[in-house]
DNA sequence: CCCGTGATTTAT
DNA sequence: TAAATCACGGGG
């Protein structure tokens, strides 16, 4: 049995490449559902135009992004959406990693019952709120503890981070508007992995 | 390409 | 009080 993910401590660009290749683990209904992290985004906090967190802000939908590293922050927007995020470093800094996609391995029979879009495997959760669609996930898991909680944690599958040359990076995804930050290459994912999401 | 859908922010 | 914005997904 693997041990859990623990190492959120960091700054996120740090915590995005070591959860690459690590298994998000959704348990709901008394079954197991997940995948390996394949595609992430960071989030840098007060300085990040792209942001929840510019410029300090600070309101009901964000307050769990402040807290702790090792938390969720899930996020509601578009009038229909969710997102996950993995809350980094100390109580109070509100960096995070956006969990953008997981290769589906655990629990997928389940996972195409939540999303009934989907045709293929490779459709499941390739996206950020696709992802929490297929995991079942909403506002109702925000801020839970991924350290301690028995519905939503990581698992460690590996010790080191992937070697680099595993990885591509590129400009997050949907962020044109926060000007020079758009352009930093704050997204990571396995290279040529087919479950990465097919991007704007 | 366009639209849904709604919380939140920004403009008037 | 109104309009625009938004870390998106699905359909044409």
């Amino acid at each position: 049995m693997p041990e859990r993910f623990r190492s959120y401590d960091a700054d996120p660009v740090t915590v995005a490449r070591r959860l690459l290749g690590q298994r998000l683990v959704r348990v709901i209904d008394g079954r197991r559902l997940g995948g390996t992290i394949v595609e992430v985004e960071a989030y840098l906090g007060s300085e990040d135009k792209a942001a929840h967190t510019f410029r300090g802000r600070r309101t009901a939908s964000n307050a769990s992004m402040y807290l702790q590293g090792g938390h969720a922050y899930i996020y509601f927007t578009y009038g229909m959406h969710h997102c996950l995020n993995v809350v980094t470093g100390k109580a109070g800094d509100g960096t995070a990693v956006l969990l953008r996609a997981i290769e589906p391995l655990e629990g997928v029979k389940w996972m195409f019952a939540r999303r009934t879009a989907a045709t293929r495997d490779t459709q499941l959760c390739s996206g950020p709120a696709k992802l929490t669609q297929a995991l079942a996930l909403s506002r109702s898991e925000d801020g839970l503890d991924l350290a301690r909680s028995p519905q939503l944690f990581i698992e460690r599958l590996r010790r080191r981070p992937l070697p680099a040359k595993r990885v591509v990076s590129t400009p997050r995804i949907g962020v044109g508007y926060a000007g020079s930050w758009a352009r930093r290459r704050l997204r990571f994912y396995i290279e040529g992995n087919p479950h990465v999401s097919p991007g704007r």
